[in-house]
RNA sequence: CGGGCUGUGGCGCAGUCUGGUAGCGCGCUCCGUUCGGGUCGGAGAGGUCCCGAGUUCAAAUCUCGGCAGCCCGACCA
C-alpha cells in the first residue's frame, strides 16, 4: 500500500542544522532515515526500500557465483576473538552476560564462520566453499560521521570463501571480483576497483570498491591510463623539482636561525621545498630508531612505510629526538646521524639538497644521498596529483567512499581456529580463506551523493525506493483523481513500484516532495491534462518533461522508465 | 584521543552578554479560501529551555559538575 496519504514519508524543508554531507542532509530531508544517536540510524519505510533494493542486487550476484546465503549471530563468545588475536581491537564492543561471561558484538564474521567450517569441513571433497550473509555489524567507532556513511551499527553483506590452496583462493577471489563488478555496474553508481592495503585484516592481497563523491573519506589515485589505487598504497614516479640548487663537492653548513619547518627553510634559503630533505625520526615497533627521509614537498605515507618495514613505526617524541637521534627537533638530518636511514625513492639521484645539520639553527646544503650518508631506499611517500604512473598516465586524486572491499586472507583465521582438511593422501592442511564485504547503506548514500541536484535526490533506476512517483492534482470526486486511481492500479499490475501521491496538497508541495525523494520518473495527472487526453511525464534527472497520451499511458510510461539510467 | 562548536515546542532559529510573564518562521489541528510549482485569511494545540547541584526574592540567562550531538584532526576491517 503505497498511497502517500497513508505512508510514513516525513519530508522536511530544512536539513538538520548539524548535517554537512549531501547524503546526510537529503536522506533526512527526504524522509528516508532518522537519527537515534551518534552513529545510530533508523531506516524509515522509503529508506529501507532503497536499502533492500541494493541487498537484492547483491544477493542475486552472490547466488549467481554459487555463494550460499546463511545467517550468523551478532553476539558472540569472546574466546573466539581471543584465539584470532582480535579481542583487543578498540572498535570491538565488549560486554558480559549475567553470569559474567565475556561476549563481543561482532564487527565482522570471520571468527564465527571459521569456527563452523573448522567443525563441518573435514575433507578436500568439501572444498571449495563460498558462504555469505547479510547481518548487522557493530563497531565502536571513535568518530561516527556524515549520516549513514560511518555508523556504529550497519548491515553488511559479508561473504567468505574456503579453498584448499592459494590457487583455489585466487579462483574464488576472481569469482567475487566478477560478482562485485556486476553488482556495482548494476547499481548505477560511478565506481572504481582499486588496489588497497590489507590493513589489520592481515592476508595477502586486497581490493576496494570506491564510489567517488565529495563526502568520501578515502582518496583514490587514478590515471586516464587505467591506474587506480587507494592513495594509502598508490605508487608513482615523482615530478622533477624545478630550480634545484647547483651540486657542491661536499655539504656545507648554513645558518638557519629559527627555521625549523620546510616552509621556513625554503623561504630563508630561497630554494624550492622540493630541494629540501624532510627527515622524520621514527621509532619502530621493536624500539629501534629509524630516520625516514622524503622530499620536502612530499608527505610520508605511514602505511607504505609500515609495509616496507614489515612492522609498524611511530613518530619519535621530542624527547626521543634529543636523546636517541641526538638532534634538536626541527633540525634533524641524515648526515653523520647515528641511526639507520631509509629514504624515499623520489630522493634518489638528487644532489644539491638541503638537510638538517643535527645542531640548532643550522642546515647543510649541497647534500647528496649515498655520497654524504648511507641510505636504504623505499617507496614511502604519498603520491600527489601530476605524478607519472608506471604505465604512462598522469595521477589525479579524487575523494571517494569505500563501498566494498575484498581480501585474500590466506590462513590468517583458519590456522588459529583449526580449520583444516585432509587431502587425497590423508595429509592435513590449513584451509585458505577470502573475505568479501559490501555495505548496502554506503551504496545508497553514495548514489544520493553522486546524483543529487539542488532539488533533491535523483536515484539511479536500480536503487530508487520507487520506480514511479504518480502525482494526482485532482481532488476526491474529480475526474483527474479517478484517472490517477486507475493508473495507479494498472502501473502496479505491470510490476512497477509506484508511490501514489493522493494527498490533499497543492501542486507546488507535491512536486517539491517528488523531486526531493527523487524517483526516476514522475507522472502527473491533472485536470488540464485530462481535458487534452494526456498526462505529463517528468524524468527526474535533468527534469525533462514530455506528455504521454492518456490512452496507453501505462505502456508508454513503463517503456520510458525502462530507458532511464 | 586532541581542537572547535551546539543543546530553547516536530524542524530551523531569536532570547543568554546586562537574571524579572518563553518568542518568531515552518510544520501540526479546525474553519473558510485556493488548486499545474511549497496559495491566502482566521482560530487553536503543543515547551522538564539537555541533566544535576549551587548563587539569588527570582535562573533559559550567573557559577560548578555531568550528559548528549555536530565539525576538523588523529584513528578506522
Amino acid at each position: 500500500m503505497t498511497r502517500q496519504s497513508g505512508y510514513l514519508l516525513p519530508t522536511e524543508k530544512e536539513a538538520p542544522a548539524d548535517a554537512e554531507a549531501t547524503s546526510h542532509k537529503l536522506m533526512v530531508r527526504a524522509g528516508l532515515v532518522r537519527q537515534l544517536g551518534a552513529g545510530m540510524w533508523t531506516y524509515l519505510p522509503a529508506g529501507w526500500r532503497a536499502h533492500r533494493r541494493v541487498e537484492q542486487i547483491i544477493r542475486e550476484e552472490q547466488d549467481a557465483i554459487g555463494a550460499q546465503e546463511m545467517l550468523m549471530p551478532v553476539i558472540q563468545p569472546a574466546d573466539l576473538w581471543r584465539k584470532t588475536g582480535r579481542y583487543d581491537i578498540d572498535e570491538l564492543f565488549k560486554l558480559q552476560d549475567r553470569k559474567g561471561a565475556d561476549l563481543v558484538l561482532a564487527m565482522t564474521h570471520e571468527e564465527a564462520l571459521t569456527f563452523h567450517v573448522a567443525r563441518e569441513v573435514r575433507s578436500y571433497r568439501d572444498l571449495p566453499l563460498m558462504l555469505y550473509h547479510f547481518q548487522v555489524k557493530e563497531r565502536d567507532e571513535p568518530r561516527p560521521r556524515a549520516g549513514v556513511l560511518r555508523t556504529r551499527e550497519f548491515i553488511m553483506k559479508d561473504a567468505y570463501s574456503f579453498d584448499r590452496d592459494a590457487e583455489g583462493l585466487d579462483r574464488s577471489y576472481e569469482r567475487q571480483v566478477d560478482a562485485y563488478d556486476r553488482i556495482f555496474e548494476r547499481s548505477g553508481l560511478e565506481w572504481y576497483r582499486v588496489e588497497s592495503d590489507v590493513g589489520m585484516m592481515g592476508g595477502v592481497g586486497a581490493h576496494e570498491y570506491m564510489a567517488p563523491c565529495a563526502a568520501g573519506e578515502n582518496e583514490v589515485a587514478l590515471s586516464d591510463a587505467g591506474y587506480a589505487a587507494n592513495v594509502e598504497i598508490a605508487s608513482a614516479e615523482a615530478q622533477a623539482v624545478d630550480g634545484l640548487p647547483e651540486p657542491l663537492s661536499a655539504p656545507e653548513p648554513v645558518d638557519t636561525p629559527g627555521a625549523s619547518t620546510i616552509e621556513a627553510v625554503s623561504k630563508l634559503l630561497g630554494v624550492p621545498q622540493g630541494a629540501l630533505i624532510k627527515a622524520m625520526p621514527m621509532i619502530r615497533d621493536d624500539g629501534r630508531p629509524l630516520l625516514v627521509l622524503v622530499r620536502g614537498d612530499h608527505r610520508l605515507n605511514e602505511i607504505k612505510l609500515q609495509n616496507r618495514l614489515g612492522a609498524p613505526a611511530r613518530q619519535a617524541s621530542e624527547e626521543e629526538i634529543r636523546s636517541v637521534f641526538a638532534a634538536p627537533p626541527g633540525f634533524v638530518g641524515p648526515v653523520e646521524t647515528r641511526v639507520p636511514v631509509l629514504a624515499d625513492e623520489a630522493l634518489r639521484g638528487l644532489s644539491g639538497l638541503v638537510a638538517g645539520a643535527n645542531e640548532p639553527d643550522r642546515h647543510l646544503r649541497g647534500v647528496e644521498p649515498g655520497r654524504d650518508f648511507e641510505v636504504n631506499w623505499g617507496d614511502v611517500r604519498d603520491v600527489v596529483a601530476g605524478d607519472r604512473c608506471p604505465n604512462g598516465g598522469t595521477i589525479r586524486i579524487e575523494p571517494a567512499i569505500e563501498v566494498g572491499n575484498i581480501f585474500k586472507l590466506g590462513t590468517r583465521y583458519t590456522e588459529p581456529l583449526g580449520a583444516r582438511f585432509l587431502d587425497e593422501n590423508g595429509k592435513e592442511h590449513d584451509i585458505w580463506m577470502g573475505s568479501y564485504g559490501i555495505g548496502p547503506a554506503r551504496i545508497v548514500a553514495a548514489a544520493v551523493e553522486q546524483y543529487a541536484d539542488d532539488r533533491g535526490i535523483a536515484w539511479p533506476r536500480a536503487l530508487a525506493p520507487f520506480d514511479i512517483h504518480l502525482v494526482t492534482l485532482g481532488k476526491e470526486g474529480e475526474e483527474a483523481r479517478a484517472v490517477a486511481d486507475r493508473l495507479y492500479e494498472e502501473l502496479r499490475a505491470t510490476g512497477l513500484e509506484v508511490l501514489y501521491d493522493d494527498r490533499d496538497e497543492g501542486p507546488g508541495s507535491k512536486f517539491a516532495d517528488a523531486e526531493l525523494l527523487g524517483a526516476p520518473l514522475r507522472l502527473t495527472v491533472g485536470r488540464k491534462g485530462i481535458e487534452a487526453r494526456e498526462i505529463e511525464a517528468q524524468v527526474r534527472r535533468g527534469q525533462e518533461k514530455r506528455t504521454l497520451p492518456l490512452d496507453g499511458a501505462v505502456d508508454a510510461a513503463a517503456e520510458l522508465w525502462r530507458a532511464l539510467p
